[in-house]
DNA sequence: TGTACATCAGTGAACGCGCGTTCACTGATGTAC
DNA sequence: TGTACATCAGTGAACGCGCGTTCACTGATGTAC
């Protein structure tokens, strides 16, 4: 039964890290455990990765991957624009409260980025630019929005997934947050905020 | 020169470990690497600590008193209700870019918090409060204000923190973000948001 | 179809290490009389 | 002011442990002829 090749270990320890990291946290596991839950010695996974960070950092890349194939899918299926970028905060917090410790693991470790997945930030670019297509966000207002919608709705996802703060309702805030950012967008009173120059995203550190 | 007894090894302890923290992360050290720094043998830190974890939620407590102080100093010291609210969050977000891993370290630390000190959610509850009181924003918006401000604020500063984003100036897209969700709290086209009943801040875990 | 052989993906023992914590101890301090 | 003594805050050796990583190895697989 038990066969000598594993046939997709690297894979089968990507996930034994992750059910580790949901179990005991982000630092609370060992490369050996891992190896161990898979049912190999713990030399074997040095075939598959370099050292323990190695994994962790395959880890955190595959884990924002799907992360942004989830907000891909929950935005696109919106009726709307702003809807869709709604859609895309519930589940950006949702994400982060069902699975708060991959949440904080990700967000903490240089993920190995593949590319061609789909990056959160590029899927909250393309609902941003869409709203402003319809309408639903001036011009103006665009330059720099990203940086004002994601940081509010990360903060909201990370205040609850590190335990800060409890909320009732989760999604109702997280749906106040993006109305009053978008709100606050388009009602701008206080003028122009050019865009830092080299604003941008790290994906690998 | 040297002294058998130290005078403060409680605090010179916390000390170290929070240079520590700073110079290896908030895992990357022990409570041996302390004690060394402080030119005192491991067991000594049982006098005053139960145990590591002990150790660093007391650090995290006092870095957050810290933090809380500050605010309250830089939101008093501002020319009006609005600009105290920008001055808070800019003083955030400038001391989680400037001290990013013992920013790390306490909020993903259950704080052990002394009931004397000023909490930063208290802060930004007071200086909400002035806002309204000054008509700064309308009453009917304060409700759960706190959940859409704190995010926003919180979420810039540990994007920054975690190296996710880079900004040119991150104090000038503080002050952008601080402005758009008040904005988009005062012209709220979307409704009534009940604030959950049971929202609240964890100080202890 | 059969066989030789290179390559791949495992094993298992061993390495050196630093960790948190305990324990019996002792030197320094401060207080009571 | 001097002394006995309790208490406090250190020492240092030792504990058992699990860790990441290396290494020489071997079993399984697949390809060339």
């Amino acid at each position: 039964m038990t066969k000598y090749h594993h046939g997709d270990l690297r894979e089968a320890l990507l996930d034994a890290a992750e059910e580790l990291v949901r179990e005991r946290g982000a630092d609370g596991w060992s490369l050996r455990e891992a190896s161990a839950r898979v049912g190999v010695s713990p030399s074997a996974a040095y075939h598959h990765f370099a050292s323990r960070d190695a994994l962790v950092r395959a880890l955190s890349g595959r884990v924002l991957a799907r992360l942004g194939e989830r907000l891909a899918h929950a935005c696109e299926n919106a009726s709307d624009p702003r809807e869709g970028l709604v859609a895309l905060g519930r589940a950006y917090v949702r994400w982060a409260v069902e699975d708060p410790a991959v949440a904080r693991l990700a967000f903490g470790t240089r993920p190995e980025w593949s590319s061609d997945a789909v990056h959160p930030h590029d899927v909250l670019i393309a609902g941003l630019d869409r709203l402003v297509e319809s309408g639903g966000l001036p011009a103006k207002a665009r330059e720099g929005a990203d940086f004002v919608y994601w940081p509010a709705v990360h903060g909201l996802a990370v205040l609850l997934a590190d335990g800060l703060v409890h909320l009732d309702d989760a999604g109702r805030q997280t749906e106040r947050v993006v109305h009053t950012v978008l709100n606050g967008l388009t009602y701008d009173t206080t003028g122009d905020w050019p865009t830092p120059s080299s604003a941008h995203t790290d994906r690998t550190g």
